[in-house]
DNA sequence: ATCCAAATTCAAAACGTTTTGAATTCAGGC
DNA sequence: GCCTGAATTCAAAACGTTTTGAATTTGGAT
């Protein structure tokens, strides 16, 4: 192991020089530094990033807290989540590394790996309301960069998508259809995003929703499936016209219920999907092809990794948030409301 | 951030009296040590584990590199191999960090983590036959446990299961009740594994057994089924009476294939699974119950941990290998073979 | 040769911890 | 009090790197 010492003994320089020279120090003489250089790689010098973060406090590692879920159709987005953060933190010469938690406490993963001192900060996803993990961070300055957000007023650096708009943008479209018996197959009502979305849906619609026409379930086949037989079967009522669903795998199921129910797609019943564009279920894979607000994580992760090297670099929060309109795509799971089905839900005030 | 300067600067003593004193030095005096551990706990103090790792060269975090799979069957154990690792290692104050790598390269992802001198050692999984990351390890005295073993020859520390007893167990039990026409619906032939189940299960049996009825495949029901379909519609010719297989969800293909064909499970055809114990198929939850051999990954977990300490400790590799014998599990999946379907598959020299 | 300013390099300290071996303190015996 | 051995603590060095500010070198003008 060759350390900037042996470098200096061999060129007869001390250690300072050779350090500021391999660091681009532009005071070094370009020909004193092209001879460290040299040495430095003959020698297969590696600097010693633990001596590294001694003296700069910085390892050049960021770290990524795993939830273990039992549910595990989750898990399939596992890898390109981790796979495209991996890239856009490799190409700025940082290195992700992920702990897994099995525990019910938030924040006791953090704590833990915090014992460690040795990651430069942190990559939160899956925020809920009020999360408890920016407050335990944020009260030990430990740099940190969210992928969605729990609030307006988030005074830490995220990149998020407006789920509001998400909501709306579709909301619009199909109301501009004709379309006023619009469900709602949200995400899990304990994540941020699905607050958003909800609010986003209500504020949209031009009538009120029944509550039982707004659910909140996994983003899988399964649970689209189970939800759209119950709506669509007309158990609580007219049934809806149209669904927004939260993910694409729940429009597979709607599809599926739709079909076994003898209901036509776009004929009868209009279905809009949010598209994050991982490729397990791509929208257009499906028959009709399916109509998205679409935001592929794919393109959030170079700014999540901008953002969290500029925490890292003390740069203010607001300079570090994002906030991203999904793309409105039009395919042909949508089409006007069927003449006879024009009339809204009933009012309901429950 | 309290430092050992600070407790010393408290109470009147040295760096170095702190750190005695904090570390279970016999000679510290009781009542020193005492004051310094209250005053430390007080102020908050922590280890700087970079500090630590810089002078001892250990920083208690171990790394397992992972490597993307097109096909996510497999993922589906990935969270319970973690989970078990990462308690594992807790227990004896050790983190788990996990690195994604999605190159071709076997080699470049621990390159690349090595790079940053930060984790102690590694745990490698899924060995293939003369698996390059060994060497490449060892030639930079670089610590690591491998979970299974590329040979009979290794010289690093493992944790295994003896797959030539696992095929050669359940042979046994199927030519004992009869079964001659076995077939093996064998792992991927690129794993080691696989290649020692295959060699078991060739010098196992008492007659020769066709080169087309053995076969590689991934861990799941599609392919299990697939496979079986094509061995049971006699297609190959005489089906056989009996298929042993890799993993439970390749047995839940071989039970559907059998049921679509109306072949009787144990009646017809017996069918014996490997079973590493994860929750995702279950070999009781098959109907009839499934005969396995059983080596349940949780079982690994604690080895693997300690003999990947050990390692880091400098101990003989010799002294922390283990091979572990699958144990073999009678359940309702296996009976007599056929009387019309005693005889052998015809000789075949290719 | 001397002087001056710019260019270049260096010694030292810092980062926080561990450990070696020397120094100091303590306790008991004479 | 002095001596001795054991108990206890300490100063210094080490680990490898970065950075400050001083020291040294270089080059040009007089």
């Amino acid at each position: 192991m060759a350390t900037l010492k042996d470098i200096g003994a061999e060129l007869g320089l001390s250690v300072a020089t050779v350090s500021r020279a391999l660091n681009g120090f532009p005071e070094v003489n370009s020909q004193t530094r092209e001879k460290v250089r040299q040495t430095a790689e003959r020698l297969g010098y590696r600097p010693n990033r633990v001596a590294q973060r001694l003296v700069t406090g910085r390892s050049g590692m960021v770290g990524m807290i795993v939830k273990l879920n039992p549910d595990m159709s989750s898990d399939q987005t596992f890898f390109e989540v981790v796979a495209g953060l991996s890239a856009a933190l490799a190409a700025r010469d940082t290195d992700l590394v992920l702990a897994v938690d099995q525990g019910t406490d938030p924040v006791a993963a953090y704590a833990r790996m915090l014992e460690r001192d040795i990651l430069d900060g942190f990559i939160l996803n899956a925020p809920v309301p009020d999360d408890p993990r920016v407050a335990f961070l944020q009260s030990r300055n430990i740099p940190f960069v969210m992928h969605g957000t729990t609030g307006e007023a988030a005074d830490y650096p995220f990149f998020a998508i407006d789920n509001h708009a998400v909501s709306r943008d579709a909301v619009n479209l199909l109301a501009a259809l004709g379309h006023r018996r619009i469900a709602l197959l949200n995400g899990e009502q304990r994540y941020a995003f699905a607050r958003d979305r909800a609010e986003g849906f209500r504020q949209a619609m031009p009538v009120p929703v029944p509550d039982h026409f707004m659910a909140g379930h996994p983003p899988s086949e399964l649970a689209g499936y189970a939800q759209a037989l119950t709506w669509l079967s007309g158990q609580q009522g007219p049934r809806p016209t149209a669904i927004l669903c939260s993910a694409t795998p729940q429009a597979a199921g709607v599809y599926r219920a739709a079909k076994d129910l003898s209901i036509r797609v776009p004929h009868d019943l209009s279905v809009v999907a949010h598209d994050d564009g991982f490729p397990q279920m791509p929208a257009t894979g499906f028959a009709p092809p399916l109509t998205v607000t679409q935001a592929p994580f794919r393109d959030a992760c170079e700014p999540l990794a901008s953002a969290l090297l500029g925490c890292i670099e003390e740069r203010p929060a607001r300079d570090l948030q994002a906030t991203l309109r999904a793309d409105l795509v039009l395919r042909n799971s949508t089409g006007p409301v069927p003449q006879d089905h024009k009339t809204p839900w009933p009012n309901s005030q429950s």
